[in-house]
DNA sequence: CAGTATCCTCGAGGATACTG
DNA sequence: CAGTATCCTCGAGGATACTG
């Protein structure tokens, strides 16, 4: 897909915008393993098993797009750690969605991570509400408005 | 990415088992044609600027993998048109999730697209929640926990 | 440890002609 | 209309050697 068939076949799509970010084979797993605390370098590389310069690459595209910050964490010689940002942080839902669903259908036994709220263990729930009805929505229920 | 390399990098992922099914640069796109509506193989061509074989591959894997399914509108000839199956509506709080990314940190002007409850017309949120403190909860207060 | 620099392969994506 | 069949290109991903 190139660019010029993104504008034209897909206007304004956010969600052609944001592959374009994260819509590779592995920036959504390298973003997975930060969310879980991985923030090294070779922490990442050994525990997902990529490519030295992939993983160079796409630390430093998630850095330049905003979603991950290089921050020191030692002096002589300085390292690095990649921390999320509040744009990284705020992917949370959206990889969240993808687990529950591939835990719902891609899988025959039990989920094999399961989320919880760290205060009481309690697996979440993910839910799409209408705040003025105040009502849990099914997808039928949603539709969708232009702008424009 | 070789499956080898998922299998011992990333084991038992649910995200890397859904971007198998739908982690490509176009499933996404197709899908959310789909949820707006477009159910025929012209139409979803035209809109997306897809490559027509590459159409009919990604329809066949979503058939195959029970996220469309292929129900016939005519006979003489008989046409079909593709249609969510349960699984496949299941994504939508997936893809929601992500237009709502992508709206809020993709772009300076408007939402492109809102998503809004049919009935009443608001913009719909999206949550994560906690149902036992029945809390609204933020990702620094999600943990993971592996099952064995 | 945390990368960078090279080189290579293979397959995803695309253009286009053809068909019941 | 709704595809299938061919052929081609280019770039994502990967292996590996090197470095402050």
């Amino acid at each position: 897909m190139n660019h010029a068939a993104l504008e034209s076949g897909v206007p304004g799509s956010s969600i052609a915008r944001t592959l374009d970010l994260i819509g590779d084979r592995w920036t959504l797993l390298v973003l997975r393993a930060v969310f879980r605390g991985r923030h090294r370098f070779t922490e990442l590389q050994r525990d997902l098993g990529i490519a030295r310069n992939l993983l160079t690459d796409r630390l430093h595209r998630l850095v330049d797009n905003g979603i991950l910050e290089r921050v020191p964490y030692q002096e002589r010689p300085v390292r690095h750690e990649y921390r999320l940002t509040d744009m990284g942080r705020d992917l949370s839902p959206a990889l969240i969605a993808f687990m529950q669903w591939g835990d719902r259908w891609c899988t025959d036994g039990p989920p094999p991570t399961v989320l919880v709220h760290d205060a009481c263990g309690t697996p979440i729930e993910h839910t799409v509400r209408c705040p003025s009805c105040d009502d849990v929505l099914d997808p039928r229920e949603i539709a969708s408005r232009d702008n424009g």
